[in-house]
RNA sequence: GUGGCUGUAGCUCAGUUGGUUAGAGCACCGGAUUGUGGUUCCGGGGGUCGUGGGUUCAAUUCCCAUCAGUCACCCCA
């Protein structure tokens, strides 16, 4: 029972693992620093309190509490703990918990730090988060997340940036097929509205977001179940009929909305946002409008996004949307954000199912020194500073052990070169060099070394 | 949180109606080869058969419980 374990949801990361994700994260970040935005860190823990209430009933059940330090019964709440109230009595043990997503964290920062940022701000965040969720496949209980976001700016020019950075960060991962699926808030409160069902946006959007998983019947049993009249079911119908091609869908809208103020809002919204990115014209991600797409989260009020990759064994890929007050909740008020969130371990999931990662992602070592003894050795600590110096990945082994043990460990760790500096090499000045792949080898004079090490590698 | 499947070496798995010393491949270590890795040959270490209980003369095998993993549902990145 002494095996040691991780805790479920969570992984340790390989060397080969860290250069893939590596690859993965400075690739985001670079597309990210291209559009401007700046990196922000915040704590791995936040008060509770600043978490509580932001992500629904089922969210908050998700959130990571971190028990008090100290004696934390004595000032917790008998009374809860006696009536079995854990939700209450937890409060009373727990001031602090993990981050569950990275915009409300992001919130509180702005709104604590509002007079030191200028205005519109675009920041982004690469740090984990993490959810007490039942692990599964494409799942985690810690991962890391890649936002970006717009705060201060109701500019439509938001969305139609954050379009591109789905397509370009995800058009150099070289992913497959993706589809980045739009969809507008106001277009979902529309056709609530039509439907007379406004005072059900949520449980419509619920229901409806799942018509590509369950089919027409399921949502419409759904709404049933949920309180929805027939005749506000069939009202409903069109949605469920839409196309997803971007032009053919606004125009369904549309029509669809035409006598809905809100509704023709958002499809104008849309229209924009889809017009203007097919024009600038994307690399190689393909535009989609779904009505149906709505997005558990509640406080999008504007845009609403989602990447998909159809052959993945995994769901969404990357979210995000416009939410018009998220500050609010902190005591700023009329500040409108626009944010996007790509799921690393995920596309790291889906470019491992389709083996996209580039050879060179794991960079290791480029030369390995030999080490025969304590005068060899000395000679490769020096010419290993000097390689060093002009940036070759240079290591020495550490002990003078069985040569084969040494070139075995230089194979196990795909490492090219190999130099070797023997008693030979050391009263000759000269170094041998083995190309590994090949098994061919030269000598060289020191003096040789470094250039001859620039050539080949 | 609800239901199905699986737990045997570091990994992937065998294991006879329940029977005496639980095997293989890969990996690891050593040797053939004391200045040459990736191929080959030889040898070696490693297991409370997930854990606890029950049935039995006898349990890796059958039964129950529990834990862990996994797939579908709910929800999400």
């Amino acid at each position: 029972m002494s095996k040691p374990s991780i805790p479920k949801g969570t992984r340790d990361f390989t060397p080969d693992e860290m250069a893939r994700r590596n690859f993965i994260f400075d690739t985001i970040r670079g597309v990210f620093q291209s559009f401007g935005f700046a990196q922000i860190e915040t704590p791995a823990m936040e008060n509770l309190a600043t978490l509580t209430g932001k992500y629904g009933e089922e969210g908050d059940q998700l959130i990571f509490k971190i028990l008090n330090n100290g004696d934390f019964l004595a000032k917790a709440d008998r009374t809860a703990l006696e009536v079995g109230d854990s939700k209450k009595a937890s409060f009373s043990i727990s001031k602090k918990a993990l981050r569950y997503d990275l915009t409300v964290p992001f919130a509180r920062f702005v709104v604590m730090n509002q007079n030191e940022l200028t205005f519109p701000f675009r920041r982004f965040q690469i740090q984990p988060v993490w959810r007490g969720d039942r692990p599964g496949k494409g799942r985690y209980q810690e991962f890391y997340q890649c936002d970006v976001d717009i705060v201060g700016s109701d500019s439509l020019l938001s969305e139609v940036e954050l379009v591109q950075i789905f397509d370009e960060v995800l058009h150099r991962l070289h992913i497959p097929g993706f589809e980045i699926v739009l969809n507008n808030r106001k277009v979902l409160a529309g056709i609530a509205e039509l439907a007379g069902v406004t005072d059900k946006l949520t449980e419509m959007t619920v229901a409806i977001d799942k018509l590509d998983k369950i089919g027409r019947e399921k949502v419409e049993e759904e709404l049933s179940t949920r309180g929805f009249t027939d005749e506000q079911v069939s009202k409903l119908a069109p949605l469920f009929e839409m196309e997803t091609s971007p032009k053919e869908a606004i125009s369904q809208l549309r029509d669809h909305l035409k006598t809905s103020e809100m509704g023709s809002k958002g499809v104008d919204e849309l229209e924009t946002v889809v017009n203007y990115a097919l024009d600038l014209g994307l690399r190689s991600g393909k535009l989609l409008v779904d009505p149906t797409l709505a997005r558990g989260l509640n406080y999008y009020t504007g845009a609403i996004f989602e990447v998909k990759v159809p052959d993945a064994p995994i769901g969404s890929i990357c979210g995000g949307g416009r939410y018009d007050d998220l500050t609010g909740i902190f005591g700023l008020k009329g500040l409108s954000g626009v944010g996007i969130s790509f799921g690393a371990d995920r596309i790291y999931d889906v470019m491992s199912h389709f083996e996209l990662f580039p050879a060179g992602a794991s960079r290791g070592t480029e030369l390995l020194f030999v080490n025969f003894g304590a005068d060899e050795e000395r000679r490769c600590m020096q010419l290993a500073t000097e390689l060093r110096r002009e940036g070759i990945r240079v290591e020495v082994y550490p002990e003078a052990t069985k040569l084969k043990k040494q070139m075995k460990y230089a194979n196990d760790k795909s490492i090219p070169y190999v130099s070797m500096i023997g008693s030979d090499e050391l009263t000759s000045g000269q170094v041998t060099i083995k190309e590994m792949e090949s098994g061919e080898q030269f000598t060289i004079s020191l003096n040789e070394v470094i250039g001859k090490i620039r050539q080949v590698l």
